[in-house]
DNA sequence: ATTCGATGCATGATGCATCATAATGCCGCA
DNA sequence: TGCGGCATTATGATGCATCATGCATCGAAT
């Protein structure tokens, strides 16, 4: 009953659609840390010219999803420990915090969504299709932000998982379960509209999801200083 | 001793200048909520040509300290009530976090830094120079944020800043006086290396200093509706 | 006859393409 | 391993076509 969805309102230009689909392949893992990304490449791959590329560049390199080695030098950053270490400390208290008021205000309706998706995860991975689990955790995670209410922190989580989304699509996208079962005590708070027991509950499911992504920096980054 | 200050290097280009510049007088509050800018306008007010103010625009945009109302309308947002309060919502937590790790971990140097800031405050709102006064609280938060060690966090927090500057510029660049008490317990929390006490104050602060922005939207906003 | 509303046109600003240039990455060599 | 040259690549400028905005004129109703 809140109107029409107004973020779908960007593609009218085409340096917005071709950021979408950067955006997207960041989040897929097409692009792997330390990759390089070449604007002409792009714009003839994608049969544009140079201008819109650029533009879609500039926004990822603001949003910091690329990064500008040197002014002739685009790559995807390679997360050190310290900076995944921060970003996991920030969604904690953002995300904590978007679940408690997600929690308090949530409606039949938004529930019923929440419980879809984690059904659908859990069949993903019960299929093995664990690019697909992966992607529905992270919507789960921006339905609870998105729920929640609040527009501007759902960018920021935007932003952050695009720093992040070449390095965990590294991890999880070779093997290994998705973290879906910490997600079931989220939801029993959810339907209490517990906002505390939620934004608990929500905390604990980041953290331990940052096990498996932390052992792979670890052996991962000097390997990939080496090349 | 922790080296250069990596946030200069950015003046390689002249779409990076012009950011920066756009920056500051968007913080100084140069322009004014629902203030309409043209690119072409600009590039000739900075002698350039259209192509880096195209790039700076796009990368305010992207920070959200602009608005594309329709594609060729690019004005300074107007932020709603709802908005303004999210954006306090959302400092709370992250100033929080950051002030109780930067009294955790600060040297004496750093400590000195910050009292020095407050002591340059209090002079210019002594010599009644609010905007000078307005710039070092801003600045003084920065540092908060810096010496906490995450550049990520800090990043966050100059985008929200940069989203609220033509307002807090608008409500305490005409009169009334910079929120400076306030500043003291957090220094004593610092000092102390309390970090629980250091997040409190500075919450507290933060609070504290939304009341007269939020008299000030209420009393604006149906009037620059009506307009 | 006057005012309100609608349609059409002109102005103006942006998105995209193309071009020139200067700086860099990469590769080969000492 | 360190350095130099060449090809490559981003940056900045310019031009054109498109589209939205605003104004003026025209028509109709009171």
């Amino acid at each position: 009953m809140s109107g029409f969805d107004l973020t779908l309102l960007e593609h009218d230009n085409l340096g917005g659609t071709i950021y979408q689909k950067l955006c997207e392949a960041l989040m897929k893992g097409a692009f792997k840390p330390n990759d390089r990304l070449k604007i002409r490449d792009l714009a003839d791959r994608l049969g544009t010219s140079v201008t819109p590329v650029r533009d879609a560049i500039l926004r990822l390199v603001q949003d910091q999803a690329l990064v500008l080695r040197s002014p002739r030098d685009i790559r995807v950053p390679m997360l050190t420990r310290a900076t995944y270490l921060e970003i996991r400390d920030i969604r904690v208290n953002l995300e904590g915090l978007a679940a408690a008021r997600a929690a308090e205000q949530a409606t039949p309706a938004q529930i019923e969504a929440l419980e879809s998706l984690l059904k659908r995860n859990e069949e993903a991975m019960a299929a093995g299709n664990t690019a697909l689990a992966t992607e529905l955790n992270q919507i789960f995670h921006f339905k609870v932000s998105e729920f929640a209410d609040m527009p501007v922190l759902g960018d920021i989580l935007r932003r952050l998982w695009l720093q992040m989304g070449p390095l965990i699509a590294d991890v999880y996208g070779g093997a290994g379960r998705t973290m879906i079962d910490h997600h079931y005590p989220l939801m029993d708070a959810i339907r209490g509209h517990d906002g505390p027991a939620a934004a608990s509950a929500i905390q604990a499911d980041i953290l331990l999801a940052s096990g498996p992504i932390l052992e792979r920096i670890d052996g991962v980054h000097p390997e990939a200083l080496a090349v």
